[in-house]
DNA sequence: TTCCGTGCAAATGATTTGCAGGACT
DNA sequence: AGTCCTGCAAATCATTTGCACGGAA
């Protein structure tokens, strides 16, 4: 929460960036930086065009621009894609965040992020059932929120 | 396995989704009825472009009413749409089958079905203390698989 | 200076839709 | 007969790419 936390963090996060397109022979530019910046400031879920929303209309950073640099913030692991539901990706914040999976509202969208052990192990019992080495996965549970199941009959007419 | 069986299953599929669609003031139409007799008989998972490659082909149902019949199979509820990776959907049958997750390899591509009562439980456990009621889940354990394992460093170069 | 990056617009790929003639009930 | 359907081609939507110029190293 103190400001000396958020900028060493910011730090770390810069150089990590830094040092990832250094290794691939990249160079870190404006828009880069810029991309890099709002990132950081947006740990929620935020989508291709949140971007092209935020930077285009300044005029500053392009809709080419912008995916790529999602591509390459998704291969230094600072960002991870989900799908969530409909026909566009979701891009959450990951650098120096622990796991977790996500419980999503079906009416308002609501997304909530929880951790579970007791389901991770059974996981791991599971992959090993049939042989698996297990490396990564994803689970989405799918309800009503509370405030969405006091609105009545929520379906489509 | 025995015939019997199958052409009982089948009566009863067909009559359900006859019935979704007189529920809707649909037609039954040979194109319908056409797609419905491949998806029963494709219980593996599929995409909407593997059907336009099956009758497209032969001039017979088009990529329009592919499409349009995919959304009503899912809508009957014969179908569940699955977002796996890329971007298109994948499509799998579900049509009086129980429900089940997926265990992916990320090397070959096989897909493992499973289902586990205990996780589930642990699903609603969650949603529970979140206060939402858990309506549907995804779960996606990606991993490799034994025959890839054996093959030595599976990465890309 | 030398590549690499960027912006623009055009290309792509999956999916959707408007329209006019055809097929169920 | 009256709707609902289908096929076609054109339209969308998110995302990608080719190309010529501009900017980091």
């Amino acid at each position: 929460m103190k400001k000396q936390d958020t900028s060493e963090q910011w730090e770390s996060f810069m150089q990590n960036f830094i040092l990832f397109l250094k290794g691939k022979d990249l160079k870190f530019t404006n828009q880069r930086k810029a991309l890099a910046l709002w990132v950081f400031n947006h740990h929620e879920h935020f989508t291709a065009e949140d971007l092209v929303i935020a930077f285009q209309s300044e005029r500053w950073v392009s809709k080419a621009t912008i995916y790529r640099t999602l591509s390459l913030l998704v291969e230094a692991g600072i960002l991870v894609e989900e799908n969530f539901n409909e026909g566009y990706k979701t891009y959450e914040f990951k650098f120096n965040r622990k796991h977790h999976d996500h419980l999503i509202c079906q009416e308002c969208g609501k997304v909530i992020e929880f951790e579970n052990k007791e389901i991770e192990k059974l996981q791991e019992k599971v992959a090993l059932e049939y042989g698996y080495i297990l490396q990564s996965h994803t689970l989405k549970l799918f309800g009503l929120c509370s405030v969405c199941q006091r609105k009545g009959r929520p379906r489509r007419p």
